[in-house]
DNA sequence: GACTAATATAAACTATCACTTATATCAAGT
DNA sequence: ACTTGATATAAGTGATAGTTTATATTAGTC
């Protein structure tokens, strides 16, 4: 599953954005975004499984909880995919930009 | 339509790369993007209209011709949505990242 | 060791979304 | 004016992804 489909899903930004703050067990994040979504644990369950299995969270056991963490390498992934684009916002980037249409920079092609 | 679902898309992400170098016409696209997917003119001319009504495109006429640009807006959402997370992979963004978990920064709730 | 609490998985249903074929629009050329 | 070329829209169809109910798993408790 591509990194932008993860991100697709509201309950799963909304998760990540909790995750952003603190670690939170799979019950805390049910009772939250359960309840703001109206959705139910399996639901919340499965969506905690797409983040693990994407690389966007990790999992600890603790007894019979599941402490979920924020795993930084999906997030990254979106970000490199981004970069090329941010010189049509961030004007820092311009020059680099330039640079690279120019062709004096070598790119592997299609990563 | 989320920034992101516009994103989970694999032929609107290739679109959006083709913009990222040159202006191109409809007919370019389609000969491109059609081809590499294996999708036909009306499939590439609805994401086209998806980029265009989400932020993500912008057109202009010319005669017969629709000339599609990237328009900055779609892609700048979604980097201001990843930026609290930058923290995770860039060193840089720590410190400023700690003071905000401090809650030393008003910020707006839930944009 | 039975019971409960916390979480995950399975199966079935539904709705959304991307695709196709068919058609409309409309500018340019002859 | 008619035709052609470039593009968009409409209607219909199929697959996928998120949801629900039901059940499995496993750790802690009495």
């Amino acid at each position: 599953m591509h990194a932008f489909d993860v991100l697709g899903d509201p309950v799963r930004r909304r998760i990540l954005e909790l995750l952003c703050d603190h670690e939170l067990s799979s019950g805390a994040i049910v009772e939250i975004v359960g309840g703001e979504f109206g959705i139910t644990q399996p639901a919340v369950s499965q969506h905690l499984r797409t983040l693990r299995e994407n690389g966007f969270a990790t999992v600890t056991e603790e007894g019979t909880r599941r402490i979920y963490a924020l795993n930084a390498s999906g997030l990254e992934e979106v970000d490199h995919w981004l970069a090329p684009f941010r010189r049509f916002w961030e004007p820092k980037f311009e020059a680099l930009a330039t640079e690279i249409a120019r062709g004096k920079r070598k790119r592997r092609q299609r990563d």
